[in-house]
Parts: structure tokens; C-alpha cells; sequence
DNA sequence: TTGTAAGCGAGACGGTACGTCCGGTCTTCCG
DNA sequence: CGGAAGACCGGACGTACCGTCTCGCTTACAA
């Protein structure tokens, strides 16, 4: 039987020397040349107290991802329902392109294969950002700007669709212009069809 | 330098062999497990044979996928665009969830980390794929059916991003009725408004 | 920069198992078909444990020679220079044509292509041998028994030198008879010449 | 069953080409390189023909030894019988420590793995030498210089295996000075004791 | 003089082993 | 007694040569 690890004698150090060596060694050579090796030989700390606390290596990019990513709190309400959407897209386009060599596309190249990790994923980084999401787009619809019986899932899927389609076939993320154009078309499918009718 | 090998001088019957021993190593102990020593030896062929002829696992697995796949001629059109975009759609459903543990989402994970082979999955498979579509979409355009403004690459983006969007979050590929509901808040994005009652 | 492997943490129990497994499958096979893969997988260990110990198969076999070879330790003085020599040439006759198969003749092949592996064999296994003999054939000198110009390095040439000019060519090792004759002549050449007046 | 080649269409531009190929890279990188593919690509030849002329890359290289070296005709004979012998013996030397990378050393040590090279070897190279030698030796038998029982197959042992020894422990060859002690020492062995005071 | 059968270049092929890399586990010893 | 250090087994990597095997093409002997 394997012994589970204490987390309260987890020494804090270690665990921020591993993120630390994960995120140099990502930057430097990108995810794909990410090692468990270079890791702990990077953090100065051993192998084995890397296997201790996290499954493998995407768990600790997708610890690292979690630390990064800003903490998409509340969900920002300028009252345009537009620009409220472009900007938390814009979050997400951040980590799928970022400076260069992010852990954010290897982590879920590793999730296709690694239905933990892809989990992990889910309710960690996603689910929070979907929450916040949802509610926005309820709040919309409650002051009448969609239609009373848009589908809100469907809502999710066609605007993080396309980037994850794009990351995937290398397209590049959308520029502002074309995501703007994005949110255009996704509202209009949500708009109340009598909305056209004005006076 | 390198000699490229001569084409003309390929051996079919090893070329056969090892996609053969791909497919069969593939669905059976998923692409994860894949390993061009395991193909090599399946196929009964030297390890040099497959690196003369594909720079890397990923690179046979989509040649595989390219000989499996349907081939998508022309674009379908039975008159009801619906339809059509929905059986058009559930053709790449079948390559991204396939029997079990096909080479599709293997081959996506790792187009993730190698610009050749999304280039190679690009070209080859998506590309006509996508030229088909945006014909049918274009006649629809033409026939009135759709806004004449409507961006057909945005329409791209919101039918098959969803797709990639679930797949790579572990969610299921869309059912049939989820499937019916998205292309319909598709097509309401790009149907011109005006057209119930224009006057 | 390689680093250096620490001696102490190294594991006894595999260095013999790869000692064993290379005396089986040099004697079963012979020195050419030996590999550094059939050693590890006969002995149940990494190839990069023997890497990590040895820099080529020669210096495995050379550390089997080694250990295996009878410690050759003080000069044998019986009285009889003759039978001194005939009984050192001899141990060495036995490593130059083992029942079968063994390393011996291998390990002087590789060590004519490779500098540090003939370097090895000098140090450990030639040295003190040549030692042993130099010291028994002082002794004569010093007893009168060979001309006190006599020079020694030339004495070892002359005796084991004809062993390995018939390894090279397979002539065979000399039997007793011949090898009789060889040392008679040898030290026909070292006698004081003076030794004609018997009486 | 493998038909023989007919000798006679043998096209000599390729045998000379193969030969020269294998002297340029065995002295560019040494024995220890040499290898059939290169000296097929170097010689512009296909593998194919290497094949059918020899059985292995240590037959080419001794072949090439054999063009190479000094036609050893007849017996020097000086009148100085220790002349002779080191004129002889430094023949030898030449070829086993040649300007730098000659095969001399490398086709010695692959005939220790190899019996039929070894074969040729004995043959086609030494043969010739040990019947100059023996001749020249009876000669001076026969002229009083040498003691009439003296053995003439030991003689050889002790003049060559010193060359052979040395090679094998890479102890260099021996200079002029050394080699002529080596030649006085077997010469005292087999001069007839008596050659001092007849009467 | 013309088949036609060999030698030939080119080089793809099934193999075997190489030496390296990394994944995970296990052991030793230090603080 | 937790953790660094790192040796260990396992297994895949991509490469290098081996010796065999078609391919077309020349090249020289025989019909």
C-alpha cells in the first residue's frame, strides 16, 4: 500500500523551486523538451519529491498555469455585453498564446491523452472562468439583451470553440478585430429576434 | 546532407504494412502506447524503413487517418443546408470519437507540439474538408439563404470549433439533438434579419 | 559536463551478475558475438549501468580477465630457472587459449584498436606479471646464472613474444616440448659464456 | 546455391577504386572506421560488387596491404647475417607501424576473430617472408655461422614475436638500437658455443 | 550483329546493436 | 525522519552498418 504524503510537512520551498524550474525550463526550451529530470536537477531537489506531489508533469505545468493565470474573480459588468465578453476571451487567448513557449498548449496536448489531468484541468482553470462566464451571459439575459431561451452551453461552445480550434490547427489566435467580429455573430444567434423592430 | 530516397524505388507492400500495424497497435492499445519499434516490429519492417519515409509516429498516424478517412468529394447538397452542415460535422465527430482509441485526437495532441505535422494535418486532411464546407455555404449565401455580409470564416470557426473545444476538455463530442441545436444558433447568426418580413 | 558516477553508491550485486552473464555468454557464444545488450539482458540489468561503469565491452571482459586470472603473486623459485619460466609462460598460454571461447584473445584484439583498453591491460594484468618475471630473472643474474649484461627487457620480448606472434597468426600455442626448446634457447642467449668449462 | 563471379569480366577500374578508397579512409580515419558503406560510397561502387569480390572489409584491406607492400623477393644476403635480419625484421616494422592508420594493425586484429582471414593472411603475406627468412638463415647454417642443431622455427619466434608482442600492448616498435640487441641476443642462442676456441 | 547474360551503379530493405534519454522506483545518507 | 542525491531497471529513441535484394544500364561473349 502506498503511503499518501503528508501536505502538512510539504516543504514550501521545494514546491516553489519546482514551479519555478518549470516555468525557466518552459520558457527556455518549450513544453515539449519539459523533463522531470531537468526539473528536479533545475530545482535542486530530488525526483522523487516531485513524484510525491503531483502525478506527472502536466499536473505540475497545469499547478504552474493555475498560479499565473490572473484570478478571474467576479464577472466584470461594464454593462456592454460585448466588450465584457472580449475581454474574458482575451484572458484565455492569453494563456493559449503567450510570450513564447507557455505551458498552456502543452498542458492540453497532455490532457487528450490523460483523462486525470484533463479533469484537473476542467475544474481548476476552466470551470471557474465558465462560471463566471454563465453568469454574465444569465445577467444578460435576464435584462432582455438575449433571447429568453438562448442556450447557454451552446453560448460557451461557439465563442471558446474557435480558439481551441485554432490552437489546434495552428491558425493563430483571433486578433481583436476578428474576435470582435466573433462576439458579433454569437450575439446575434442569442438576440431576441423581435430586437430588430426598434420603434 | 541528407539524400531524400527515391520514391519511385518504395516498397508498397512495407508501406501497407506498417499503416496496417499502426491501425492495429492503435486501436488497441491506444496512440498513447504507440511506438515505432512496436509498429516496426508488427509490421515485420525495419525501423529505418518508417524513419526513411515519415519523420515521426505522428506523421504515420495521419497518413493512416488520411487513407481511412471518407473521402469528402463534393459538397453535399440535399437543399436543406441544416442538414447538410450537420452531416458534414458528423463526419469529423466520427474521426475525433471514433470505434475506440482511433488515431485522431493522437495525432491533434501532438500537431500541438509539432508545426510540421500541423502543417502536413492542415493541408491534407482539413483543408479540402474545409473547402467543401465553405462551397456549400457560399451556394447558400448565393440562394439567399444566408446574410450576404455573413463571414463564412467566422461560420467555420463557430461550427467546428466546438468540436475541437469538447475534445480537448474531455466533454463528449456533441449528440445528435446538442448537435441540431448548435447549427441552428449558427445559421440564426447568419440569416439575414430582415428575411421574415422585409417590408 | 559528464559527472562522475560515486563508487560508493555503486551496487555489488550488479557488477557481478554483468561479470557472470559476460563469462557465460563469451564462452558460449565467443568474444565476437558478445554485445553489451545480451550482457544486460543476461544479467537483468540496464545498458546504462554497464555505461555507467564500463567504457566498451573490452573493459568489461578486461575486468573479467582480471578477476578470473590467477593471482599471480610472488615469483615462483624452485631453483630451476627453466621450470620457473616454462610455468609462468604457461598460466599465460592458459588465458591466450582458454578451454573455449574466452576473452583473452578478444580483449588483445580491441585493445589494438583502442589506446585506453590496451593501457588497462598493461597496467592491471600485464604489469605485475612482468614484474614477477623481471624479479625471478634477477635473482638468476644476481646468482650467476645468466650473464650479469644480460638484458631483461629483451629476455621478455624473446619469451613471450613468440605467444603472441602465433595468437596473431593462429599458429597455436606451443606445447610443453616446444616451449622447452624456446626457454633453452632463450637462456642460451643469456648464459655467461663462460659456462662451457665444466670441469 | 551461389554462383561464383566469372573473374574474367571482373572490371579492374572498380578494384582499383575500391582498393584506393579503403587507404584513403583508413588513413584519414583509421581501421577502426572503415566500413564497407564508406568505402563503396568514397569509391563510387555499389556494395553489391564489394561483395561479390571479397567475403569482409578485413580481405579488402589485406588485399590492399599485399599491393602495398615491398615485393620481399629474394633473400638479402649481405654476407652479414645480422645485416640481413634487421633489414628484414625493419620491413615488418614498416608495415605494422606505418605513416599513421595503416591497416597492418587492424587486419592483425580482426584475423584473431576471423580463421579464414587469418588464413589469408598467414598465405599471402607471411608465407613468403618466413621462406626469405628460413632460406637466408639455413644459408648461414650451412656456412658454420649458426650451431647445426640449431632450431630454425624457434629462431623465427624470437626475431618475430617481439614485433607482435609489442603491438599488441602498444609498447611501440623497437628502435634500430634495441633491435639490433634483440638480433645479438638470438644470434648467441644459436651460435655454436665452440666458435670461440675450435682447438 | 544481335541477343543475352553477366557485371555494375544505385539504393531500399530486414536486421542487429549501438549509445542516449527519460520514466518511475528504490536505497543511502545527510541535516 | 523528510528530503537531496542519484543508482537502478526498463524501454524507446534515432542512427549506423550489416549483408541481401531488386532495379535498369552497360558491356562483352556467343549464336
Amino acid at each position: 500500500m502506498s503511503k499518501a504524503p503528508n501536505p502538512a510537512r510539504r516543504r514550501e520551498s521545494s514546491r516553489r523551486a519546482i514551479l519555478a524550474a518549470t516555468a525557466e525550463l518552459c520558457s527556455q526550451f518549450g513544453y515539449g523538451r519539459l523533463t522531470i529530470e531537468a526539473i528536479a536537477a533545475r530545482a535542486g531537489v530530488s525526483k522523487k519529491t516531485i513524484y510525491r506531489w503531483w502525478p506527472s508533469k502536466g499536473a505540475v505545468a497545469l499547478d504552474l498555469l493555475d498560479e499565473t493565470a490572473t484570478v478571474a474573480a467576479a464577472p466584470p459588468d461594464t454593462g456592454d455585453l460585448a466588450a465584457d465578453l472580449h475581454s474574458m476571451l482575451t484572458e484565455i487567448i492569453g494563456m493559449l498564446t503567450p510570450p513564447h513557449n507557455a505551458p498552456g498548449p502543452g498542458v492540453i496536448a497532455e490532457a487528450l491523452h490523460d483523462p486525470d489531468l484533463a479533469r484537473e484541468l476542467r475544474e481548476r482553470l476552466v470551470r471557474p472562468r465558465i462560471a463566471t462566464f454563465r453568469q454574465r451571459l444569465r445577467r444578460a439575459q435576464d435584462a432582455g439583451q438575449l433571447h429568453p431561451d438562448a442556450d447557454l452551453d451552446v453560448a460557451l461552445d461557439l465563442l471558446y470553440g474557435p480558439l481551441y480550434h485554432r490552437l489546434a490547427l495552428h491558425l493563430g489566435m483571433p486578433d481583436p478585430a476578428y474576435l470582435h467580429s466573433l462576439i458579433a455573430h454569437v450575439l446575434r444567434a442569442l438576440t431576441p429576434p423581435t430586437s430588430s423592430a426598434p420603434h
